[in-house]
DNA sequence: CACTAATTCTACAAATTTAATAGACTAAAT
DNA sequence: ATTTAGTCTATTAAATTTGTAGAATTAGTG
């Protein structure tokens, strides 16, 4: 399931994606529809993870850290999320085994699992935030 | 994500996949690490679905209500959880915008989330509680 | 037939966690 | 001095995961 800390993420990227130059948090808020705060915390996350750079003060705001076409949804989904895994068993980036489950391996649930997982991935980590602007780009945003 | 209400619900009927005639609601519980009054809950929700068949009293229990390989791991998801798709605006069986966004069509994050969908059902869709009994059985469960 | 034991079913409640948001203040840059 | 990100704290709301108490149903027994 995806959050809206992780869809409002995806679509601050996207719009960074779509802008040159340095971006104000509040224009993204405004365009998106995204309460403010939560924006703010999401973008300190997005920056920490090293997706984005910021700078403070006047003429400060956020800037894509590196090229659109090299940051992809799965990234910015696990820093938000965590595992894109449908549950922790099956995470091959963070595995944690379940207590109610006696051997994992012979787990018929994690067999599945794995595989809904990697086809997930397959395509969140193909697809990078420039894809997806341009996909997207049909109709322009309008604020509401 | 997948909640441990789904993934008891799928253990269960993986259970009963594998034992004739009637079961005890307490013998799966026992068997596979489950709080009792939890499964009965999800037992429930399963036989008003009509994926069981429940007999009350002494000598009651439970049974599938067909057979093991035309039941499968997308159905009791869908019941127990809701919804495969990541987010309600790219579900196929239970579509609700998000209240957030303009234009639905041209939504980016909708469209990649339509394809995870996509990848996830043709896998959950596509395997049955007898395939995945079938799987998970190399090894026996043991109650531990 | 009445009684008892076994079992599902129902309704509620509570505890826990997670998600989502808001407010006030701090730090940095111009 | 102003603008902007960053930090910290708190609150609200919702979902998840369990527990409690008992009602309804059935099978068996005397």
């Amino acid at each position: 399931m995806l959050s809206n800390k992780a869809k409002y993420g995806l679509k601050a990227m996207i719009h960074l994606a779509g802008s040159d130059g340095i971006v104000l948090a509040a224009n993204i808020a405004q365009d998106n529809n995204i309460p403010r705060k939560f924006l703010d915390a999401i973008l300190l996350e997005l920056t920490k993870a090293g997706l984005l750079t910021s700078k403070k003060g006047k003429g400060g705001g956020y800037q894509l850290a590196r090229p659109a076409d090299a940051i992809t949804a799965g990234q910015i989904i696990r820093i938000l999320d965590g595992p894109l895994a449908p549950i922790a068993c099956a995470s091959r980036t963070a595995y944690r085994p379940c207590t109610d489950c006696g051997d994992v391996e012979a787990c018929a649930i994690r067999d599945v699992m794995l595989d809904v997982r990697d086809a997930m991935a397959l395509i969140l980590d193909r697809t990078s935030i420039a894809t997806m602007r341009a996909r997207g780009r049909h109709r322009q945003y309008l604020p509401q």
